[in-house]
DNA sequence: CGCGGGGAGTAAAACGTTCTATTACTGGGG
DNA sequence: CCCCAGTAATAGAACGTTTTACTCCCCGCG
């Protein structure tokens, strides 16, 4: 295994020297590093990531902690955060905490181990202490996909309730007056504040918010979205239906039309994150989207800023707006 | 930041101690090992894996480089290899080649730098040299969904010729007679094979395999599936049709629906990969459904087992067969 | 002619572990 | 009574970088 003794040698300087080649460039004359730069392709030299981050005291990898890595939300952002890493030559460490609360300790530990650099995480549970943790280790924490737990952070969020809010004020502008909204589990804060939203257009619209029928299922599948709807079909079909993921969506759309139910001029249809196969349906879904890619891209950002310019870095607690996309399921 | 020499002074021992109680604990003596545990807790030591790495010589921690994150198959894939990682204590670092050669290299120059245990990876083109620079660097090397290159690395693949094979079978078994093959890129190896074997299908079934209409898309998309069903409909539908993937075949069926076209009764339709999607569109999809997440799961178990168990270590080329799932697209 | 200063490079310490050799001690057998 | 085997723990070197303090040399200025 070559290292950077070797290359000292083999192009007859110091090892303080190669170190300034990789580092610092500049500090070292033109003559020298081109001798050094070709001692190190010659031996095929690759420095080792271990001493440097042991010696400097910081490395150049951020770990990323996702709730369920099988979720094409999560994939997006995972996509961006990846991007934007490998721009700036860091690497990521993946964690899919797969909702378990144990499994997600356990990831924090693995990158606490690393002394990665920061965190990107989408936190399964609302206990801020294990990441304050974190924060006594030096890591910096940013959160995606979730408001700031306290000022000195930065996160990187949607507005849940004003998506809520669009997405049924689109169902009430086209005409609909009865509106059910399917929703996965109530202890997640998403489905909370989308139901939020869509009480609060219902005001706004001079409806009853008590009106609205809230079916809650156990899981944001498309099996559990036709559940579901068999439970709509069987108590009485709303004008409308307001799901708070796609996945549930496309289920109750698939039991609709089966039932015979025509889809949109029957019941009108409205889903959450605009995944691709939304767009890809026989009926397309309209659906609420939001800036996955971006959301990745920006917190990634902002980590790195936090990391690489400590002094300058002003933490920023960014609230995207999700974006309407009517299609014919509303049409 | 407290080190394993605080610990020890904590727990009056020597640091030497503090590290076997770390990693061999069987050899260290009840009493001391308790103190230095209360120790360990007491003051939030956490290893730091930068310093263990450097000395021991090995990480915990293995690449996983992926064509494309946001295909569905390759995010079940990550599911089972960081299932089977994080039981076994080792992190995993995401590369995400974005089916760039470049982007490949970056990401596996990021993983030798960091010395990783080992490397999962499905290779994004055909070039093995790449590869050998890993394995010279002590690296192992596991491929995924891509057959072995030497004799000595263990690969994990699917049959993709056996599995277009069933596709085209169960096709002809229904009683179609002319079949057209969407495929994506033919530069892509599977996309070839599945070409393959569905000609050994019509083969078998006394049919010329050059009566096998191949229509070849720019990209694996549902988009570039509905192109390419209008290019079906303009020159003449098929009795049956193929595609290399479920998100062609989603394109495909949404086309035709569109176009009047029943799915199966006018023409029967096959995908491939029976991502979840397959299930849930309006006409379910028949697909070939693989084991993408036991294909993460055993190569991950061969990964560390090579890197482990070096001395009992068996390479090992496993090939599994791909099983057909027939839904009301082929009824 | 001497002195200061800057550019280019070096020597050596340090980072936090792990590991090898070594010591200290205990008990049992010859 | 001595020695040896075995167990428990220690001291200190080593891993491959980065960084700090330092040397050396050359140049320009007073």
């Amino acid at each position: 295994m070559v290292s950077i003794k070797d290359v000292a040698a083999h192009a007859g300087v110091s090892p303080g020297t190669v170190s300034n080649v990789l580092n610092r460039p500049g500090k070292v004359a033109p003559a020298t590093r081109e001798r050094v730069e070709a001692a190190i392709s010659e031996l095929g030299f690759v420095r080792h990531g271990s001493a440097s981050t042991l010696r400097a005291g910081h490395s150049r990898t951020i770990g990323l902690s996702v709730i369920d890595i099988g979720n094409p939300f999560f994939t997006e952002v995972a996509a961006g955060v990846e991007d934007v890493a490998s721009e700036l030559g860091y690497a990521v460490i993946l964690g899919n905490s797969a909702g378990s609360q144990d499994k997600e300790d356990r990831n924090l530990r693995v990158l606490a181990e690393h002394r990665v650099r920061g965190v990107l995480i989408t936190p399964s549970g609302e206990d801020p202490a294990r990441l304050e943790r974190l924060r006594e280790h030096g890591i910096s924490v940013v959160l995606v996909d979730h408001p700031a737990h306290r000022p000195d952070q930065c996160a990187v969020a949607v507005d849940d309730v004003g998506g809520g809010r669009a997405a049924v004020a689109h169902l009430l502008a086209k005409g609909a007056r009865s509106v059910a909204y399917v929703t996965g589990p109530l202890s997640i804060r998403q489905c909370v504040e989308r139901r939020e939203g869509a009480r609060a257009a219902m005001r706004a619209t001079g409806l009853d918010p008590a009106g609205l029928r809230v079916i809650e299922a156990m899981t944001m599948t498309a099996r559990a979205g036709e559940k579901a709807a068999a439970d709509l079909i069987a108590s009485g079909l709303p004008e409308a239906v307001f799901c708070a993921n796609d996945l549930l969506a496309l289920g109750v759309l698939r039991a609709l039309l089966r039932a015979g139910v025509r889809v949109p001029e029957d019941v009108a249809l409205m889903g959450y994150d605009d995944i691709d196969f939304a767009a890809a349906s026989t009926v397309s879904l309209s659906s609420m989207r939001q800036p996955t890619y971006q959301l990745g891209r920006i917190a990634t950002e902002l980590l790195l800023d936090e990391c690489d310019n400590p002094e300058t870095h002003a933490h920023q607690h960014i609230m995207f707006q999700p974006e309407l996309v009517a299609r014919e399921s509303t049409q």
